[in-house]
RNA sequence: AGAGGGAUGGCGGAGUGGUCGAACGCGGCGGUCUUGAAAACCGUUGUAGGGCAACCUACCGGGGGUUCGAAUCCCUCUCCCUCUGCCA
């Protein structure tokens, strides 16, 4: 969420901004906003004067009672009521305003970095790397969701029994692969100094809100309305709210968190011809890296995290490319966003495999995440991104890696983890 | 799930209708003392909104009510603890 205040004081910006990332209607809402601030401010300015009021007459009360002055007491009463009335009729009108105000803010989304390139969609987007050579395939070269199947390591239609479709059951070398990738995962981000965490994966709407999911994504989450709590679409919200109201300590800066969760996403009316196999599932595994950062240093901790992503993408020897999202494809609460793509051989695509963020304040203002500076409370940054999204991975590995004899070779980097360096 | 008890500032813990944003202790910060440190002593130490400022306003788990006045009384919700039951 923005800074009333800063929209206060930089509202060309603001529409710049928003406009840039194709929000319909920037002036409008801005300008609304402004007004709504203005009220409020005015409004409450008039309840305070008549509240001070109010608390003088009532301590004016006290002394003539405690005197023992019961009439003159009572004289002092009456003439409260007239306050009473105003103060009651005002701070409803505030609460109005307050409720308004805050609805049209969180209908903003986040404005975009100075280096976000100008953009529409997906096809804007600027490619900033492209990293590793992509394989020549044997032939009888098969698509992942074909391997899978000759391979009898991961099972759609048996998770189609269980659950429905996109919750696939790996089974044998296709599970051991899976824990073997999120160990890797976990133990590179720990060498890289971050604290390993296992958040609870149903979240409250207070944790949706405060990363942003709610009320923006009420629809890609899983509800269990019995209790109102939320599956988890990305490890990003529960690790990031453990910071929701918490006043840090400089000496607690910088804060690295990493985890492995499965992450849920209904993904609805997103299906279509590219989402066969692995490309897109309801369930999935993630490991998320997250910082907390002082303002001034984020965007260093940007790019210490795509050199994170490009680290583990190296080491499993995949072709991949760096996107610097444009205005129009970035994530709501997003100031700057790279995505990282792997290429996957058999279907010869680039698939998304890692976001990596930056969100400035905008959460932090919605999470009332801040630290002390000189004596003065100030919002933090908070960055995320993914390190790895495992099914995509998977997904490029079996393509990229199979072999003339069928069988896939297994990454020298994960080999220690899986006990086994082929599959078939 | 049933019965009872509780929720106060960074922590512990007073406060049962008036001058309480809240005693006291601990911790933190600044200072005196000291070669330095410790101890001792003095001072200071919550968050948010508004105002150029003096300052005003709100907040004692959340919401609502009674009252001229609520941390204190009433209603309600949430959470925590103890005992009983159940359970991985």
């Amino acid at each position: 969420m923005l800074q009333t205040t800063f929209i206060r004081d930089n509202r060309e910006l603001t529409i710049a901004g928003l406009t840039k990332k194709r929000f319909a209607n920037a002036e409008s809402a801005v300008d609304l906003i402004l007004n709504l601030d203005r009220l409020r401010r005015e409004t409450q300015q008039e309840l305070d004067s008549i509240l001070a009021q109010s608390n003088a007459k009532a301590k004016e009360i006290g002394g003539l009672m405690k005197q023992g002055k019961k009439e003159e007491a009572e004289a002092a009463k009456a003439e409260t009521a007239s306050l009473k009335e105003r103060s009651k009729a005002l701070d409803e009108q505030l609460k109005k305003i307050e409720t308004e105000l805050q609805d049209e803010l969180v209908k903003l989304p986040n404005l975009p970095h100075e280096s976000v390139p100008e953009g529409r969609t997906a096809d804007d987007n600027v490619t900033v790397l492209e990293q590793g050579k992509k394989p020549v395939l044997p032939e009888g070269h098969l698509p992942h969701w074909e391997l899978i199947k000759k391979l009898d390591i991961i099972d759609f239609e048996l998770g189609n029994k269980i659950s429905g479709a996109g919750f696939p059951v790996y089974k044998g070398k296709g599970a051991r692969l899976q824990r073997a990738m999120i160990s890797f995962f976990l133990d590179e981000a720990a060498k890289a100094g971050y604290t390993e965490i296992q958040p609870p994966i149903l979240v409250n709407a207070d944790s949706g809100f405060g990363t942003g999911q709610l009320p923006d994504k009420e629809g890609q989450m899983y509800h269990a309305t019995a209790d109102d709590l939320y599956l988890i679409p990305t490890a990003e919200v529960p690790i990031t709210n453990i910071y929701r109201d918490v006043i840090l300590q400089e000496s607690e800066l910088p804060a690295r968190n990493a985890g492995h969760t499965p992450c849920f996403r209904r993904e609805a009316g997103s299906w279509g011809a590219h989402v066969r196999g692995l490309n897109r599932l309801h369930q999935f595994d993630k490991v998320e890296i997250v910082q907390i950062r002082r303002p001034e240093e984020s965007y260093a901790a940007l790019d210490e995290m795509v050199d994170h992503v490009k680290g583990l993408l190296e080491k499993l020897e995949l072709p991949y490319r760096i996107l610097r999202l444009c205005g129009g494809d970035m994530g709501f609460t997003s100031a700057l966003t790279f995505d990282f793509e792997v290429w996957s051989a058999a279907q010869e695509r680039w698939l998304e495999c890692s976001s990596v963020s930056n969100f400035e304040s905008y959460q932090a203002n919605r999470l009332k995440l801040r630290y002390k500076v000189e004596g003065k409370t100030q919002l933090l940054h908070t960055l995320n991104g993914s390190a790895l999204a495992l099914p995509r991975i998977v997904a490029a590995l079996l393509e990229n890696n199979q072999q003339a004899d069928g069988s896939i070779r297994i990454p020298q980097a994960l080999v220690p983890y899986c006990g086994f360096d082929r599959i078939g």
